[in-house]
DNA sequence: CATGGGTTGATTGTTGACAGTAATGGAGAG
DNA sequence: CTCTCCATTACTGTCAACAATCAACCCATG
């Protein structure tokens, strides 16, 4: 329920409801925006993106969009080389595993800590966490769309959980936009998301039980085989793709 | 010292000698410049910058400097809050450990996925830093400043060898500049530099030999003693300040 | 017909000026 | 003498215009 839907109409268009409480800036403003339009796939990942272009969309001037456009950069969500232009990420298959390299790495520890630093009340959350997350699973059995920002919001709290601010940043706010990105392309099959639902219950009873080894191993096994599902994902999204094309190969872009 | 240096010696005032070949923009270099200055100590940690006062100092206008800013930001070496300014970021012992627990957990995957994916001319170069080191090691038994710009050459291109990069820009990219920023202060202490070499050593053996789990738990130890002697290095420190600061305690903070 | 060079168009980098906001200092009241 | 309120001030955020660079296109030439 924290970060859910914020069910706006597709419009990139100039928005005065300021859903975020605090961005006092027009810069950051329109960060979050663009931030939410690629993630949501609003924008194609590998398009090109001009500063005029943008600048009017927003209707804002090109300073603060600069500003916004770094931001992006910094979060490796565009790619911009100089004199040239800027472009929205597009990761091959090889940096997407990387990814979750990462994360098995970042996040197993991040259980680690959380087992030995979380309070009750956040276990408490994360339970609750869970809870939601199964009703929503049980509402909709095959559609595994919010359930897969349920699931980002599971490891959320527990990264949070860790009471590691770098860990936290480097996470939270570097690495899980990316994620988000391809979160949506490749959605998990149909019989990963309950095998998930008891990872993620046996990865909080360790949590709670302080067992810090367990919690750190499960949850290096959970993301691993999270990498595994997005793989099979990705390569038949690739196999699709080579077949379709198979026809126009004569591709102009 | 701790506003900028006005003509003496340490000129940051615009130079046209490129060191880096792609500096193709202001902002850039000016990013660079600063990178240094905050690295080597130049600028003190937790002092205020400003805008008006970086611009005047490197000859450019407020606009790359802005992004040069935003860049610095975005690399976490200083901190900025809307409306008010930013700041060279001053780490606590917390948060200074933490970062060390980031890379036990990076680095010591960085040397699994070496010793699996680095290729004999690349070991053949680690070889040849680590006899540079002990040279120079030989040379001056105490100093232990080169040492550790040798070290983090060390490190630098084991992350290399793990081919990946995503890590690589984590590390090398984010990471590392805040490493360097406080290896100046809390250099090794007088026999953990002669550890060090030894755990080196054993590392790139480990490495050469395909050895992935050895390399792997070796490196995981060898960041976990290095933060230790930080650790005690940054006890002592606040402690002497804390002796110093003992006379005039009416602090005007 | 292919290839090289020059021109044109658009986009990015840079600048200076203007507007809005937070800190600073002083003046007045209690 | 201290506290509060207000005006000054300096800084940050924003904007529009200028300069430099790159990509694409057209034309000339071998």
């Amino acid at each position: 329920m924290t970060t859910l839907a914020t069910q706006s109409t597709l419009k990139p268009i100039i928005t005065n409801d300021d859903a975020s409480p605090e961005v006092r800036t027009l810069a950051e403003r329109v960060f979050h925006q663009l931030q939410d339009a690629i993630v949501r796939g609003e924008i194609t990942p590998g398009s090109k993106i001009t500063e005029p272009g943008l600048s009017k969309t927003y209707g804002i001037s090109r300073g603060p969009l600069r500003e916004a456009m770094r931001r992006l950069e910094a979060h490796r969500l565009i790619e911009r080389v100089p004199h040239v232009g800027a472009r929205v990420v597009q990761l091959s298959m090889k940096e997407l595993l990387e990814l979750f390299d990462l994360r098995e790495a970042l996040e197993s520890m991040a259980a680690r800590l959380a087992a030995e630093h979380m309070t009750a009340e956040e276990i408490a959350g994360l339970r609750k966490v869970l809870s939601v997350h199964e009703s929503q699973d049980d509402l909709k059995r095959g559609e595994a769309y919010y359930q897969r920002e349920g699931d980002l919001d599971f490891h959320y709290r527990i990264v949070l959980g860790s009471h590691n601010k770098m860990l936290m940043n480097l996470l939270c706010d570097d690495l899980y936009y990316l994620v988000r990105l391809y979160r949506t392309q490749f959605s998990a099959s149909g019989t990963r998301p309950q095998r998930a639902f008891v990872e993620h219950h046996r990865i909080v009873d360790a949590i709670e039980a302080g067992d810090a080894e367990l919690a750190e191993l499960l949850m290096r096994r959970h993301v691993s085989a999270s990498r595994e599902n997005v793989a099979d994902r990705y390569a038949e999204t690739l196999e699709q793709n080579a077949r379709q094309s198979s026809d126009v190969p004569s591709e102009s872009s």
